[in-house]
DNA sequence: GCGTAAGCGAGACGGTACGTCAGGTCTTTTG
DNA sequence: CAAAAGACCTGACGTACCGTCTCGCTTACGC
């Protein structure tokens, strides 16, 4: 685990009360608490401080808004996943899938992760926070999970860097992406069936993508299309 | 396009004065604007009413809130997607994927989209309405761009209906949700390179897994797929 | 009596469709209701329009505003008020104080006419209106009941009529003064008891001070006026 | 001047930022002069928090509504009433004549107390504190007066306490009721001609109703009447 | 008998004020 | 000095009425 969060990051100055740290799990808690049954628009400092037997000052003291609070009460959520050792890569990716979409049943995780995030659409500082208490937690299983692989020998190492991290850029956006998608969009649960059919169609994708050696297979970026038409067409239409 | 949207659905009545249809048109484009200078959490139905020269209680005359406001101002956008026929299934889904990827760049879809789906993981009518003004826009996409390759012969024709269901909503899960990922969460652009692997991931992926031959349920990567190649030799490398 | 008060006074025009006269009874008839269930400051026009089963738009065409409305729906209660004749001065005006002091009881009639007073302090318009269609329907007995009192011998003629008309100004403000001020402010029936010593202490306190002989101006009650018995020994202890 | 009438009564509770006193003398002074520039109708919270310098909310956590608010705001114009010594009963009453007139003349007065009368028709709360604000300091004046006028010999001392009682409220009724209506029904002015001849007319009354010993003077209550008509009958078309 | 001008119910319209609520800040007393 | 309590200002909320304005009728008069 890297930065633990923490409130505020830094505040000390060692002279006066210090801050009571049961204060904190409190505040934590009872923000959780009425995420879920409030949801996030609902939801108000007044509330949680009272939730939590402690006075708005405090919040404010500790958290700058609402924003940074929820995303803080929420990150532990994401503490919770890990990445088992099942003896195959396909088993492994499989499991955190599903711990994934069960994590995103949660009425509190499901509300304030997008809600958060869609604030973060206008507010840097938030963007960063969410990328260090949430995203990063989550990228680090996709990153362990290649590793182990590799031990395995299940998967070739990268040829390059560059390459292995387009890769995991890439397989990130689309695991958690999916899983998102289907969970608060389509609204459909992560059985497991959908998890092992996901899970395939990104292994194979991507071993396929990957091997085609001289196979006819995919694209071959390298070489130019004999006549594929208008390309630019192509990016111009996107915007009619 | 179906079933237009329309602000309240039902509330006709032929007595009394007609609601004036200008309104709707000022106010839906008002909405946009304001979602752009100000950001979802910004946005006040009084600033939006002001915009559009109207009153506040025209607006809530026709919308119940907000929400459902801002689910039909943002519901036009997603009618621009298109899917072309540019001649091959990659292309097409390719086209889709950047057209997808550049309409979420744009603020007043970023912004609104997330927010809209974070509220309604706790109101029904809400999603119902996300689904019919926004989701089955895009699904049709997929609908239409399978139909499509069938045509072409690019793809064979479903085993049986229900795995046809199933395998169109994997796919729209997979890709909207990799597509709206990266731009929202890891806010990197979706350009040509990126699509591309997306796309090929994708059919690749969806291709072996409906050929494995006698392979083991979970797909087991090391043994590469024999032949996935009856995509046609692709060699697009468009634009930038 | 005098001038009917009417809905507009004025609007003619002899062609197109008269206006509804039920409308009008009506109309006036909910408004006394409603001044009733729910007093002046909830009374608003779209209920009564809509007790009176009539649109919105047909108060307008008839009345200016709420305040023109009342008066005239409250009007007609004052048309009750009569000067009954029981052969003696005294008695007579007992009769009158105590019509007064009961119509005052009514609901309608003491929350209208304060509150139109109250609003009559800015608007001349709605004095004017007031004073024909109330004050001067109570006035009228007061000049009445002088000259039925001068009839029977009960009063001298006044020595001039500047001398009557402010006799006649200061009893009415006295009486009426006094039924109004017991009922809203003090908020005490108007019983029999105190309708006697009421009329009492006009009619003594007049006529005492028409007759004050070479006495100072301003009374000296020390002295006790030496003989103001002329109006005849009445002894009527009638009452509840 | 007992019982201060304070804005809300009771509130206290040691802990916490204690209340703004100059908020309160700020916002009665801004409500006062609100009722000059606009009259009752006209008044709005929000205009007078802007003129008080004060957020709405800080009205509305000290007074309940518009009507207690202006019932505060106007009280204080009734301290200034005083009984002054001028050595005659006569005297002090047309002094205090003249100044309940006066007061009546400033339009923040006339306005607001007929409004506020209006209203307390329907509200029971309003009433009484009406009473306690308005009403009390008022008959106190009167209560005063009897005592000096008795101190001085120009009254004798009531037989018994009961008729005392009743004696003060129809003088307070009298006189109260004849300079309202005077002054916001009539809309003429309490010059001192009226006020000499009201405060004659209520002298004289009295000291004769009181005196008649064995005089023929007035009402004779214990003898009834030997031939004074139909009593009922008076009660009975008091209704019609 | 027929056109036409006004009345009529309905209900949308641009407004204003309502009374409440939440956000953050600030000022007390208590620990 | 921090914490709790709570007053404070700001500003948006969603509602209720206002008085006006179309609408599509209906109704009586006067040609």
């Amino acid at each position: 685990m890297p930065t633990r969060t923490g409130p505020e990051g830094m505040h000390q100055g060692r002279t006066g009360r210090p801050r009571s740290p049961e204060a904190d799990a409190a505040i934590l808690a009872a923000t959780r608490q009425a995420l879920v049954e409030l949801g996030w628009s609902k939801l108000t400092m007044g509330d949680v401080a009272a939730r939590a037997g402690v006075a708005k000052t405090t919040l404010y003291r500790r958290w700058p808004s609402r924003n940074e609070l929820v995303v803080d009460a929420v990150a532990v959520l994401f503490d919770e996943l890990r990445l088992p050792d099942l003896g195959s890569l396909p088993a492994d990716v499989e499991s955190v899938v599903r711990q994934f979409g069960a994590l995103l049943e949660r009425p509190e995780a499901k509300t304030a992760l997008m809600a958060v995030i869609a604030e973060a659409t206008r507010d840097d500082a938030l963007r960063r926070r969410i990328r260090t208490a949430i995203v990063d937690r989550q990228k680090h299983l996709v990153v362990a999970g290649r590793e182990r692989a590799q031990e395995r020998g299940e998967i070739p190492p990268p040829p390059d860097p560059a390459a292995a991290a387009r890769d995991t850029d890439l397989i990130f956006d689309v695991v958690a992406g999916a899983v998102v998608h289907r969970t608060l969009v389509s609204a459909e649960p992560v059985d497991g069936d959908w998890a092992r059919r996901l899970t395939q169609l990104v292994l194979t994708g991507l071993t396929a993508q990957r091997a085609p050696a001289g196979a006819a297979a995919t694209a071959r970026p390298t070489a130019p299309a004999p006549a594929q038409g208008p390309q630019e067409p192509r990016a111009a239409d996107a915007g009619s």
